[in-house]
DNA sequence: CTGATCTTTAAACGGGTGTTTCAAACAAAC
DNA sequence: GTTTGTTTGAAACACCCGTTTAAAGATCAG
């Protein structure tokens, strides 16, 4: 008759149908989105009767929120790169990190950010500040590394666009995983390939940083030590 | 009430509403996608009976495929860069304005590439070949343009990334349209954004084209001031 | 055991979906 | 003017959607 909240949960042997109907939702919903995924279908993938949906979560919408909130934790990404003792390499890498780390996991991490990653391309609105939460304090962590690292005061239009480049870089990896893996086979599924990327994506971002002190005459602060092999 | 107000319109162009339909398909799949239009949302939109769908397309998905493979010519994009006696710099300049120039013109050929890119990103499987015969000649080609300014003979994995990482540039700024304008207000609607978008994204790859030459110790033709160590 | 509370079940509801139907309206050829 | 073939319009169809209902099952204190 009334339903468990969020906050108020019964013991949890008797939560294994909310766990399910959880663990299904993460995946149908990242793999199909929200309007293709039917809420007879989340029960069935479940192996829960459709009533649990409204039961546990409200409703199709509720459980979607409880999915997408899950296991958000920005505050741990930040911390891999925010450091301003950090050399840029190192946080370049520390912020790619964050990007690559649900790669290596299994398949729970990466449904998770591919989620993430389709509500802030087509956002359902469903998620009120889904992406505020975690997407814009990583964009303005960027921006005052960034802006650390070639010595600038202000905030221009090129640095955000060096920033934006530089997010796109790990944006890609995920929501082209598919589409790379098509036109490059191999490239995400050989051993080693989430190192590689990493490097490469390093790589890159350094090139971008280095070219852009170069552009404004302005040398890094803490010219990275390349290590040519 | 008022069907055709142009009842002078002469008969050969099989009547506009087809055109019509079309058109209010472009728009509405790429806003919301497949799922989430439906037909009598697209007749309203179009100002045509449903049932003008299935006599003109035969059913939904013969509207989106319609609306998906109207405006293909990829071999339009290929020519800007493809010519091996341009420069770098002046290639990837032609290669990237392939991905600007939708912005620079209507809706339109915005919500075209939009419509594109979404198929990508979650292929609905309605569209067969769609996207191999878009995406794969344009990744080709990079990969010929790389491998001939770093002086290459042979195809390897990290040349296979760092094509990836230039097309994810690109893609970037369509599929983050939305984002970034919120993540940095006026990055795509300022005045001459477009132009400075283009500078940025050109500046990005020759700084990652020069550092992947640098790691390599093949120098590119056309060397910049670099020192090499 | 009884009774109370939490959980699960099957069935049903209203509404929206894609698609089809069928008759009326139309243009052009005879 | 009549006929013929085509294009349109409103309604209807069967189906699936998200959600709710009321009853049955499960669990456990007393």
């Amino acid at each position: 008759m009334n339903p468990p909240t969020d906050s108020a949960r019964p013991s949890a042997d008797t939560g294994d149908a909310r766990l399910r109907l959880l663990r299904a939702a993460i995946r149908l919903f990242a793999h199909q989105g929200f309007a293709k995924t039917s809420t007879r279908e989340l029960a069935e993938a479940a192996q829960v009767n459709v009533a649990a949906i409204s039961y546990y979560f409200g409703d199709k919408a509720g459980l979607y929120r409880a999915a997408f909130l899950e296991p958000m934790d920005p505050t741990e990404d930040l911390a891999r790169f925010t450091d301003p003792a950090l050399p840029l390499a190192d946080a370049l890498a520390g912020f790619y990190a964050g990007f690559l780390e649900p790669l290596r996991q299994g398949d729970e991490a990466r449904l998770c950010t591919k989620l993430h990653l389709r509500e802030m391309l087509e956002s359902t609105g469903l998620v009120d500040g889904g992406l505020a939460r975690s997407i814009q304090p990583l964009h303005e962590a960027l921006l005052a590394l960034l802006r650390h690292h070639l010595g600038l005061d202000a905030l221009d239009g090129e640095l955000q666009r060096l920033a934006l480049c530089i997010e796109g870089l790990g944006v890609q990896l995920h929501v082209g995983l598919d589409i790379n893996e098509a036109l490059a086979p191999g490239v995400n599924t050989e051993p080693g390939a989430i190192d590689r990327w990493h490097d490469t994506l390093v790589r890159a971002a350094l090139a971008m940083v280095e070219a852009e002190a170069q552009r404004r005459g302005r040398p890094l602060a803490r010219p990275a030590e390349r290590s040519i092999a």
